[in-house]
DNA sequence: TTCACCTGTCAGTCTCAACTTACACATGAA
DNA sequence: TTCATGTGTAAGTTGAGACTGACAGGTGAA
């Protein structure tokens, strides 16, 4: 799995540490599932299900698509997409480096000002 | 880094996992700091600073220790801890699995009787 | 004494994610 | 029609973590 900027990092390590969605995902290892059917094997209120997902999804955790069953009905199916992250010191002072980076790239923010090059101190 | 169960696993994440505790590490990673001169740097009240850091070193990411300066000041200085966690499917049902066995050595709970022997599965 | 540092903690407020309840809308089968 | 199944969303409540401000205590130096 590729680098991550801050946001990002955040935003997966947000997604994976909660206790609700650690369970999402090991019920997920064993297949895909539907979300009723998921919500119903974990005892937890769809609604509140499907908030899990989404984030789970929006961290690329997660992939949802909607499916028709044989008998006509619209079925939400979710599957693990598979990830992969190393987390140590290097790992976050990567993200922060990259923050830097895309703050560059974008232009905006600070006025360039900033020390251009090399860490200040 | 060894394994980890769910609770553990959890608390290195939502230790991690917060955008304040993220430059911390950051910070720290270019050497040891005292409390007040770390507030300092990062911009933030020394109450709430102290809040990260007890968090952070609850789940082991950093060490602090109080030490007297050559002035007698006393300071309380923080270090990095060295950590290094894999994140993938795999780790995660690990700790699931180490969930179980931890319950089973607890032993209460689950009105389980000893089982005898071995890893279910 | 007063000042400028430091540590440590408490009592609040505030914000947001987590969670509940309820709704609108489909389908196929009885 | 009614029931059981599913999706999707829009309210609300709540609870925990994040954050502020203020305090009590210590030191050495002016």
């Amino acid at each position: 799995m590729q680098a991550m900027n801050s946001e990002e990092l955040l935003a997966f390590l947000a997604a994976v540490g909660h206790a609700q969605r650690l369970r999402i995902i090991t019920e997920l290892a064993t297949g895909t599932l539907y979300v009723s059917e998921l919500a119903r094997r974990l005892g937890v209120s769809r609604p509140l299900l499907y908030m899990h997902l989404e984030r789970l999804e929006k961290a690329g955790l997660v992939i949802g698509r909607l499916e028709l069953s044989d008998d006509g009905k619209a079925l939400k199916y979710f599957e693990l997409a598979p990830f992969d992250v190393q987390l140590n010191v290097d790992t976050i002072l990567t993200a922060a480096r990259l923050d830097g980076a895309d703050a560059q790239r974008d232009g905006s923010g600070e006025a360039g000002k900033h020390s251009p090059k090399g860490t200040p101190q």
